[in-house]
Formats: C-alpha cells, sequence, structure tokens
DNA sequence: AAACCATATTCTCACGAAGGAATATGCTTC
DNA sequence: GAAGCATATTCCTTCGTGAGAATATGGTTT
C-alpha cells in the first residue's frame, strides 16, 4: 500500500522536521543542518530515505545539493503533508526551526538562484 | 513527540484496516476477524499496539471484547484520523473492508448492545 | 467443576531502521 | 592536479517490529 510508505517515511521526527521545513521551500543541505542543528550524517541518510520513496527531489547546484517537495505528489500525499503542517502549526519544535529558517532565507534564495559565477568558496551557514 | 506515535500506529497495513473499520463504529474481535480475514493473533496484537498507544479503547462483554476508537482524540489524532478516511475511499481494500463490515453489521449491533441474557452460547460470525 | 469459547500473551525468528564513525564522491578553486 | 568544501555511502551495533505457533487467561455454559 502506498500510504503506509507515507507513514513509514512520517514517523520519524527527523523526518518530519525536514519535511515541515521544505513545506516553506527548496532548501539545501548545509541549510538543514544549521536549522536543525543535527549532524550531516543523520540529515543526509534521512533526505536520502525521503528521496527514495519519492516525497521529495534533489537537484545539484555546484557544491550544495538543494532538496524540495515532490514535483507532483499523489493524493494521499497531499493530504498528508497538508496535515502534517496544521498539526505543526502548534507544535514548539516545527516552530523554533522555521523561526531558524527564516533567519537564513535570504542565504536560501541567493543559493537557490543559483549563479555558479557569484558562489563563494564556502558555505555561509556556519 | 506524540506526532511520531501516531505516524508509527499508521504504518501497518493492518492497522489502517482497523482504524477504518473503526471509524464505523466499535466493534468485537471476532468481527474484525472476519472482516480483515486475518489469523486471530494478527488482529489481537494490533488491536494491542493501538490501545497501548491510545488510538483506541476496548471493553469486555461477557466473551467478547469490543473495541472503539478512542473517546477524547487529541487535535493531531483527530486531523490524522479524519485524513486516513479521505484517504481510503479511494482505496479498494478498505472498501472492501466496509462492504464486508455492512454485512455483518446488524450482529455488530447487537453485540454492542451486550444483553448478557440473550447471549448465544457461540459467536455467530463465522 | 469440567468443557468450551473468545481473546491475550509468550517465545522465537528474521528483518529493517536509526545512530555514529570513518571513508568515499563530486565540484570547485588555486 | 592538489587541496578544500559539501554531500553521500559504508560498516557496525543496537533496537523495535511483524509474523506464526503454542499456550495462557477470563468468562460462560452445562
Amino acid at each position: 500500500m502506498e500510504l503506509v510508505k507515507i507513514y513509514e517515511c512520517l514517523c520519524d521526527p527527523t523526518r518530519l522536521r525536514l519535511l515541515n521545513v521544505l513545506a516553506q521551500g527548496p532548501v539545501c543541505v548545509c541549510h538543514f543542518q544549521d536549522v536543525l542543528g543535527e549532524p550531516q550524517v543523520k540529515i543526509s541518510k534521512h533526505l536520502a530515505y525521503l528521496r527514495e520513496r519519492g516525497l521529495v527531489a534533489s537537484e545539484r547546484q555546484g557544491n550544495w545539493v538543494i532538496y524540495g517537495l515532490a514535483a507532483k505528489p499523489s493524493r494521499e500525499l497531499r493530504a498528508n503533508l497538508a496535515c502534517l503542517q496544521e498539526c505543526a502549526q502548534s507544535i514548539p519544535v516545527f516552530k523554533r526551526d522555521l523561526a531558524r529558517l527564516k533567519k537564513i532565507e535570504p542565504l536560501c534564495a541567493w543559493v537557490r538562484a543559483g549563479d555558479p559565477g557569484k558562489a563563494p568558496g564556502q558555505c555561509r551557514c556556519g
């Protein structure tokens, strides 16, 4: 059942936080590390988990990799992501993450714009 | 996170089917066996799993045990059960289960009524 | 109280998933 | 092409879960 696959993706706190952030728009991996405050391996592996199951998609942009929600989600996925967002609104962890995201949002936008010519040698996350 | 506990409950096909059936009202265990066509142990263990995590509650009625959805669900639980129902509408397995449930519904109602005086020695499920 | 029914629990096995440390890959810059 | 950065993968250990067989429990009937 595809529905079960979706719920399997949702039954880990780190993945829920990732999806909550992604609901705001595409984000690059190093920003995830910054926003969630979790180690690189953890972030990377959970993103891979979500990618293999089709919840998110990734695109390389020079040194960075940008993740975004699936382009054309199934009805079930759309419904559940909407439900998650509704629930997340009232849960502190998620609100904190979005607050931190807002602070670095300009950087995210800049990375997303993806003009390699202007890219500096080092990510400005830290 | 309580939200994760909910999703853990939802990431198994058998449990999804149980919850889908329960959305129609309380049901006794032997009827679950009949509707899902799964062995007793399986049903019983998954119901226990859901009960330990507060998604469902059980009540003994003579030889039978009747399960129902949690009386006062959290906002998150309510939202997710609603979402599940919406998704289930278009998925064959769930529709089949509800169809089979309908056939034995009078029996369910009778068990729920719970007049031990009239109870026969044997469940009429099979 | 013995037989019986519906349900629950225990035991064992196999498997997948999460976390961390170490290492590999792909780009980019010098 | 060597060094450096961001990200991915591998290896290992630990833990929870699902399934089935067998057995236990609690209530009921005779």
